[in-house]
DNA sequence: CAGTGGTCTAGACCACGGT
DNA sequence: CCGTGGTCTAGACCACTGA
C-alpha cells in the first residue's frame, strides 16, 4: 500500500479549473476587476484556450464573470434581485410597475401565445414592447400581447404606433376588471432582437417569464418577458429580498 | 446597384445551424425520435463537429433535445409544468406537497444560507434532503436547512439520520405558525451531487429556487431547490398551467 | 491600430451504454 | 465489443473595442 492516489482525477479539467478560478475569485479579486486575457490564463494553467473557455463560460452562466468582446473579462457583481410577482395581480402599466413602454404595433402572435389567447391562427393582436431597467442597466425586454377584442376604444386615439399608442393600449386594459393571473418561468436563449435590447450576444441565457392575464372570463393578455439570466435573480412574494452574496466581495478601486 | 446581397451573413454558422435544425425538429421529427450521430450530422452540414455541437448545446438548453452519452441524441418532449408557488404559503412536507424526504443530518450551511438564518458562521443546522419526481422522472433535488433552535423536541425521537428523522424534523416545523415566505429563482449549474440525483452531468443548467420560511418573527428555514432547467417550466399562481407546445408535436412510435 | 473575446477547424482520446 | 456523446488540443481567422 505504498502508493497513494494523489490524483485520482477522472474529473474533467475544465471542471477543476472552474473550481480553482471560483475560489480565486472569492479570495483574490474585487468586483469589477479585470482578469488576464484568455490566452494568458490558458497558458498559465497549461491548458488549451478552448478548455479554459469552457470554465469561463460556466462561471459566466453562474453570474460570477462578465465577458465583453474587445474589452475583456471582469468580475461580476452579485446578481441583483428583481421583483417579479406582486402576489395580488395588477395590470401591466399600473402604478408602481417597473416597465417602460417602447412602442406598439399589430402583429400575428407566435403559435403558443395565440393558443393562450384563444386567437385564430392568423389573427392579429396588439403587441406592446416594453423594457425594464434596474440599477442603471437593462435587465429585461417584454412583448405584451393584448387581444384586440378587449381594446375597442382605441381606434380614434393616439398614433398608429409608438410609445404613446402603447400607453393607450395599457390604459384601455385597465378599464377591465382583472380576475387573476398566472406565471411560469423557464430557461431560454435570447433571440437576436432581445439580445440587442439586453446588451448581450444572441443566444445568451435568459429567464423567460410568461404571464397570463384573465378578465371577462378569458385570457385577455399574455406577457412574455425575457430577463438576463447572468445578472438577475427573480424574486417573488412580499418580503423585500436581502442581497445574497457568494463570498467575500470587495469593490474594485 | 446590380449587386444584391443574397448572403449578407455575418451570422455565425452555429446560429444558422440551430435555426435549420430547430425547423427540422418541428416539421420532420417525432418526440423521442433519435437523431443521426454528431459525426454524421456535422458531415451532412459540412461543418466541424465542434460547431455542430455548439448548435446542439443551444437546442438542449432550450429543452428541444436530450443527449445521453453512449446512447445518442433524441427529440425532447415539451417541458413539463411544475407547480412551485402555492401563493398562500405552507410548510414543506404539509399535505399535497410533491416532495419525498430522503434523509436528514446535521451540517454547517453555506455562507449565504447561514446569513439568511442569522446563524453563527460555524453553527450547525438540520439539513433535510428531499427529491421531487414528476411524470416518472426526477425533476428537482432540495436541501432544506432548518435552524436547530426551532426544532427542540427532536432529540429523543427517531434515528440520528435517515428518512424517518427527516419526517420528524418536518413534523416539528409544522408546530410553528408560518408567518410568511419568500421566493427567488435564478440560473445555476448542477453540483456533482445534484447532477447525480437529477440524472444529468455535473454543470448541467438548473433553475435554483430559494425559499425562506418565516415564523416566530425570524427566518426558521431555508429551502434551496434545484430543478432541471432542460425539462421543467416552473409555474406560479393559482390557475392550472395549460401545456405549452413549440409547434407540431407527434409521438415516436 | 493592437488587443480582446467569439467562431471555427480537424484531428485525438476518453467514459459510458447497450449488445 | 462497438458506437455514442464528452473532453481536449493547437492552431487559425473574424468582429469588436478603445486608444
Amino acid at each position: 500500500m505504498g502508493t497513494t492516489q494523489l490524483e485520482a482525477a477522472p474529473e474533467p479539467k475544465y471542471w477543476h479549473l472552474k473550481t480553482v478560478l471560483s475560489e480565486a475569485l472569492d479570495s483574490e479579486f474585487a468586483v469589477g476587476e479585470i482578469l488576464p486575457n484568455e490566452r494568458d490564463l490558458a497558458a498559465r494553467f497549461g491548458v488549451a484556450r478552448a478548455t479554459l473557455r469552457q470554465a469561463l463560460e460556466q462561471l459566466e452562466l453562474e453570474g460570477r464573470l462578465q465577458r465583453r468582446r474587445g474589452v475583456g473579462t471582469t468580475v461580476a457583481p452579485p446578481r441583483m434581485g428583481v421583483a417579479v410577482g406582486s402576489e395580488h395581480g395588477t395590470w401591466p402599466g399600473e402604478v408602481g410597475d417597473a416597465w417602460q413602454p417602447v412602442d406598439c404595433a399589430p402583429a400575428q402572435p407566435p403559435a403558443e401565445v395565440a393558443r393562450m389567447l384563444a386567437a385564430k391562427p392568423d389573427e392579429q393582436v396588439h403587441v406592446v414592447r416594453r423594457t425594464r431597467v434596474s440599477h442603471g442597466q437593462p435587465v429585461a425586454a417584454e412583448l405584451l400581447y393584448v387581444a384586440t377584442s378587449s381594446v375597442t376604444e382605441l381606434s380614434a386615439i393616439d398614433a398608429p404606433s409608438g410609445a404613446s399608442r402603447a400607453r393607450g393600449v395599457l390604459r384601455e386594459l385597465h378599464r377591465l376588471g382583472l380576475e387573476g393571473q398566472d406565471r411560469a418561468v423557464e430557461l431560454g436563449s435570447a433571440r437576436a432582437d432581445d439580445a440587442k435590447a439586453l446588451d448581450r450576444l444572441p443566444g445568451a441565457p435568459v429567464l423567460v417569464v410568461t404571464t397570463r392575464f384573465f378578465a371577462e372570463g378569458r385570457t385577455v393578455a399574455v406577457s412574455v418577458a425575457t430577463y438576463r439570466a447572468d445578472t438577475c435573480r427573480l424574486t417573488f412574494g412580499d418580503a423585500v429580498g436581502v442581497e445574497i452574496h457568494h463570498g467575500p466581495e470587495r469593490q474594485a478601486s
